[in-house]
RNA sequence: GGGCGAUUGGCGCAGUGGUAGCGCAGCAGCUUUACACGCUGUGGGUCGGGGGUUCGAAUCCCUCAUCGCCCA
């Protein structure tokens, strides 16, 4: 540090130092250097979307990262933090047509498939460094060498491979089912990716007549239905009587506009209210114009229609809701779809609804059921509506075909965390004491199941372990994932079919593929009852199958190529056109980005990963995922810690949104506070477990903290001058011209204060190291903030500056060694939280002299971490806890000191006598630190002071009487005011504990110890309350 | 409806049986040559309500209330 600039510029600093770090390396793993000594330590990141942008979260996240990374680095071992990026289906492909439409004003439709997903590359080339970028400005010590991407060919062949197995092993299925659908998107969605919420609406009452069929009893529905359901489409027989009875019944819905859909409705059998009325009908309302033999469904029985909700009559839908749905399989009930894709009701709607956007139509259907007479009521009502997470519209529950997956490996999954409360889980396997080699990447070599085929000890930790239950919730009530999407940007399927072929050509057919293809990739699979149908079983059926109907499909991992044949003249195949949800490529993150299915050194010595670091909101998506995916296709764990952040919002409370706009642009505060400061505000601010208040204050504060760091070290560099300039003056040796290393502390002269400096930092070191080894991020930062600002900044340099300036050499020598020890000791500690500013300081400071490369000398990164400073140090320096005492009685009374000035308004920088009767021998650099720090001039020390009446004095209990002779400017009524003030405290404590002693039960059921600590707590008060008594008297006497 | 979490000075949090703490904000004073992104001093809480266990409860148990999240 040749210039020394007053205030700390991070932006002159950042850049600089994360060239350097990237240039020289140090962010790359090399599997090599992994041994026994040098274990492995690694995090895969959480990929971000690759077209998003930093927001809050990220920072919280990646922050925490990025102190494990460092912190294992110090720790010696060989680090490997993985980055990289997800492809994000639905957002990145939305964000693509939104710009598309702007700048072109064209749809997706308008370019075709090819060139609409050139697009979207053109568009991650341009985007998808922004967020990795800003990764680096906050300081992500990644192994950029190693950046994926989940549509990197390698990482697509990989989702490919772990398709056709699931799909081979009878794991994956394409059915027709009832799934979310997102009318925006125009794609299905998984029950994760719909989040409820809720919603202001209306409780629709209406009414409807009840009918009696005679001669056939059928169920009817609108005109032609495309529904496949068992029964399907029955059209009335002319030859039916319908009789309309006096009997009405009303039903409550909130969803006017799906009455249409209804083909019946349904009544708790057990309802006295309803039941006789099963096996009649009603007359649906709407639509208005068709027959009333197409509107008469029939009203059933079923045991799951609540009594108390609305009127007990439920309408049933079974094409647009689940529940609905349910109740239709079970009834055999025709399925009437009357939507579009797009949310607009379609023909089967009617003429009135026909055409309009769903929730328009429940206007109109409002209306037209008012003109009928038939709407009862309309009352304001709040329910809970699934949401496309992405889109942010009501989904509509939508009967379509897709793939679904029935999970894998999920016993293992479930029984691999370990739940809260459970004691049986050896403590060094997790890490928890800092000097257990855990979180090490020592090697798990058990296996889950032991010889007997119990399971072995869960070997995964949850952080907080309260998700572990909420994880354990969802796993034992899990629901097959459906896995395509509607989208053109993603994995997609490899799956390629001809459809509804003959029997002989799907013989043919499958016959000629094979010449080219494996035959065990090729399905023959007959319509009517879904069952595979083999090559033998056609020559042996053949005539019996002619009619049936057949799919040909085949499904296998082929390069681009191959799929091109099977697509080609010869065969005449189509791939299916759907993609995977993204979270089928990320949940194989952790060893796919390794070189997975090689048996790669990256994944012999990085995996399974040692922790992980996410939000709870993607337990469900991602981690239980990856858990599986982990023992499925590693056949072991994919990390040993789960670290859950908390979820950034604002200081109101409220969640960080771009609607809200009250999330702030962590960009823009790196440039106004610098990254360390962002950093540092977060993860001072981030309560354990719990969710993170964000105000830009705490920014602020970050960066005062920096520029007190550096300040620090500015006026130890000017020491250290002062002390050369002082040297030379003295034609002394050249060795003051050099800072005093470390290695030179020297006993011989070591003050208390050095001493006593020197046990608050091993106290720190311990509760440090002690708070990240339970990823007790916050409780680490207060306890920096706390040695560095209030005891060594507040106390230890004043007292030093009273040295200092005093005129024992071998003292001033032992407090700027002991300066140099305590920094070159917390900006250790401080590195893995604010990178830059103590990099910058360590090479400022010269710390890194006379260090071996890889242990600091090229960079604080590979600094070893702080030891606690052990027996023999403190014995070599004759350190012991007694020094602790004497500082803080010190402290005590210099405290006393300030009072009185202040009390009598004395300014600060005002110089005024006291007077120090002292009560025993002092050590005369004491009586410096005295008159300094209480800025005394002149501090006289006079055993036989008499002071005249009034004086202002402060009693120490064990060093003496301090006065404040004020030359007849005493303010007797003052004085008398705050003595009266302080013995009414003192007496109140003495209440507090006489109450206690006196009580019998107290004295002999207490323990000892604790006894004697309340008598001798008596004494102190009582002690004092009778000197303030006292010096009452003598004021009063005057 | 089920589960989880929270409730401590104006705000954000720590404290898991023995004298209620920290930071921010507030107030008063201070350009005391490391730092005004600073220094010094100071006010402010019967720990959500009620009940219980205990010599002793912010802390353990029961109960109620309010807020938040997840699931149905």
């Amino acid at each position: 540090m040749t210039e020394i600039p007053k205030a700390y510029e991070p932006q002159s600093v950042e850049d600089k130092w994360y060239d350097f770090w990237v240039k020289q390396g140090c962010f790359t793993a090399d599997p090599a250097r992994v041994s026994e000594t040098r274990p492995a330590y690694s995090i895969v990141i959480p990929p971000p979307n690759v077209t998003g942008m930093l927001h809050m979260g990220h920072v919280l996240n990646n922050t925490i990262q990025d102190i494990l990374s460092r912190k294992a680095r110090m720790d010696g071992k060989e680090v490997l933090w993985l980055p990289g990026t997800d492809h994000a289906g639905i957002a990145t492909q939305m964000q693509v047509e939104k710009a598309l439409k702007k700048e072109e004003r064209k749809t997706k439709y308008d370019l075709g498939r090819e060139e609409f997903l050139k697009r979207v590359w053109q568009w991650k080339d341009k985007h998808g460094g922004i967020i990795i970028n800003q990764l680096k400005k906050l300081g992500c010590s990644c192994d950029w060498t190693r950046e994926r991407f989940t549509m990197d060919p390698e990482y697509s062949r990989c989702v490919q491979k772990v398709f056709v197995e699931l799909y081979k092993k009878g794991l994956i299925y394409r059915g027709k089912r009832m799934v979310n659908w997102c009318p925006v998107s125009q794609t299905a969605l998984s029950d994760e990716e719909v989040e409820m919420k809720p919603q202001k609406g209306f409780m629709y009452h209406f009414k409807v007549q009840v009918a009696e069929v005679v001669g056939q009893a059928s169920s009817l529905s609108g005109g032609s239905s495309n529904s496949s359901a068992p029964l399907g489409r029955q059209d009335a027989c002319p030859t039916t009587e319908i009789r309309l009875t006096d009997t009405w019944l009303t039903i409550a819905t909130t969803r006017l506009e799906t009455i249409p859909g209804d083909t019946a409705v349904a009544v708790n059998p057990k309802d006295p209210r309803y039941a006789s009325l099963i096996g009649k009908h009603i007359i649906r309302p709407l639509p208005i114009q068709l027959p009333r033999e197409q509107k008469l469904i029939p009203i059933i029985g079923d045991e799951h229609v609540d009594f108390e909700f609305g009127t007990g009559v439920l309408k049933v839908t079974p094409a647009h809701d689940k529940a609905d749905f349910d109740i239709g399989q079970r009834h055999k009930l025709p399925i009437v779809d009357i939507m579009n894709a797009d949310g607009t009701m379609n023909d089967l709607a009617g003429a009135d609804l026909r055409g309009l956007e769903r929730f328009k139509a429940r206007k109109v259907a409002e209306e037209k059921l008012t003109e009928l007479g038939a709407l009862v009521e309309a009352k304001p009502y709040e329910n809970n509506v699934g949401f496309s997470q992405r889109a942010d519209v009501p989904i509509e529950p939508r009967l379509s075909e897709q793939w679904f997956l029935k999970y894998p490996s999920v016993e293992q999954a479930r029984l691999c965390v370990v739940q809260p409360g459970s004691a049986t889980v050896p403590v060094a396997d997790f890490g928890v004491s800092p000097e257990s080699s855990a979180r090490a990447g020592i090697p798990v070599s058990e296996t889950l199941t032991g010889a007997g085929g119990t399971p072995a000890l869960p070997k995964m930790r949850f952080h907080p372990d309260r998700w572990a239950k909420v994880y354990d919730h969802w796993l034992t009530n899990i629901q097959d994932w459906c896995i395509s999407r509607q989208l053109w940007w993603g994995h997609q399927i490899p799956v390629w079919r001809a459809s509804e072929t003959s029997a002989k050509d799907a013989a043919s057919l499958s016959a000629l593929v094979s010449l080219d293809f494996p035959p065990e990739d090729i399905k023959v699979i007959r319509l009517s009852d879904g069952k595979e149908f083999p090559e033998e079983k056609f020559r042996e059926n053949y005539e019996t199958i002619a009619g049936d109907k057949f799919d040909v499909v085949v499904c296998g991992n082929y390069d681009e190529e191959q799929g091109k044949l099977l697509e080609s003249d010869d065969f005449k195949l189509a791939r299916d056109p759907d993609v995977l949800d993204t979270w089928f490529s990320s949940w194989l993150w952790p060893f796919a980005t390794m070189g997975w299915p090689e048996n790669t050194e990256t994944l012999k010595k990085f995996y399974p990963t040692t922790d992980l670091v996410t939000g709870p909101d993607i337990i469900f998506f991602w981690v239980a995922r990856m858990i599986m995916a982990g023992y499925e296709y590693m056949g072991e764990l994919p990390f040993k810690n789960v670290y859950f952040t908390g979820i950034i919002r604002d200081k109101q409370g409220r969640k960080m949104s771009k609607t809200l706009g009250n999330s702030p642009d962590p960009l823009v505060l790196i440039s106004q506070y610098g990254a360390d400061a962002l950093r540092f505000g977060t993860m001072r601010s981030a309560p354990l477990g719990q969710d993170v208040l964000f105000d830009e204050k705490d920014v602020e504060l970050g960066r005062n903290f920096c520029n007190k760091l550096w300040n620090a070290c500015r006026f130890r560099q000017m020491m250290g001058e002062q002390l050369n300039q002082a040297a030379i003056q003295n034609s002394a040796s050249a060795e003051a011209m050099v800072f005093v290393s470390e290695d030179e502390l020297d006993y011989r002269f070591m003050s208390a204060e050095d001493k006593w400096i020197l046990l608050r930092l091993d106290t720190a070191i311990r509760e440090i190291t002690g708070a990240l080894a339970e990823y007790n991020f916050s409780a680490a930062v207060q306890t920096l903030y706390r040695f560095f600002w209030s005891e060594y900044c507040d106390w230890y340099l004043e007292f030093a500056k009273a040295i200092l300036a005093g005129k024992h050499d071998g003292m001033k020598r032992s407090a700027l060694a002991v300066m140099d020890f305590v920094l070159s000791h917390t900006l250790r500690l401080f590195h893995p939280f604010l990178p830059f500013i103590t990099e910058e300081l360590w090479h400022g400071m010269g710390f890194n002299q006379e260090l071996p490369a890889d242990q600091g000398g090229v960079t604080i990164m590979n600094a070893r971490w702080p030891k606690p400073l052990g027996r023999d140090f403190m014995d070599n320096y004759g350190i012991d806890e007694c020094y602790l005492e004497r500082i803080e009685t010190n402290q005590e009374f210099i405290g006393l000191g300030r009072n009185l000035r202040r009390e009598f308004n004395i300014a600060a920088n005002k110089k005024v006598r006291f007077v120090f009767k002292p009560a025993r021998d002092m050590v005369p650099y004491v009586l410096d630190i005295y008159r300094i720090l209480l800025n005394a001039e002149p501090f006289e020390v006079n055993p036989s002071f008499a002071p005249p009446k009034g004086t202002p004095c402060a009693r120490h209990a064990s060093l003496g009487e301090l006065y404040l002779p004020l030359d007849g400017l005493v303010d007797v009524e003052a004085e008398k005011t705050r003595l009266m003030k302080k013995l009414a405290e003192e007496k109140a404590e003495i209440s507090k504990v006489e109450q206690k002693l006196t009580n019998p039960s107290f004295v002999n059921k207490v323990p000892p110890e604790v006894l004697a600590e309340h008598r001798q707590r008596l004494a102190d008060w009582q002690a004092k309350a009778a000197h303030t008594q006292s010096a009452l008297d003598t004021l009063s006497q005057s």
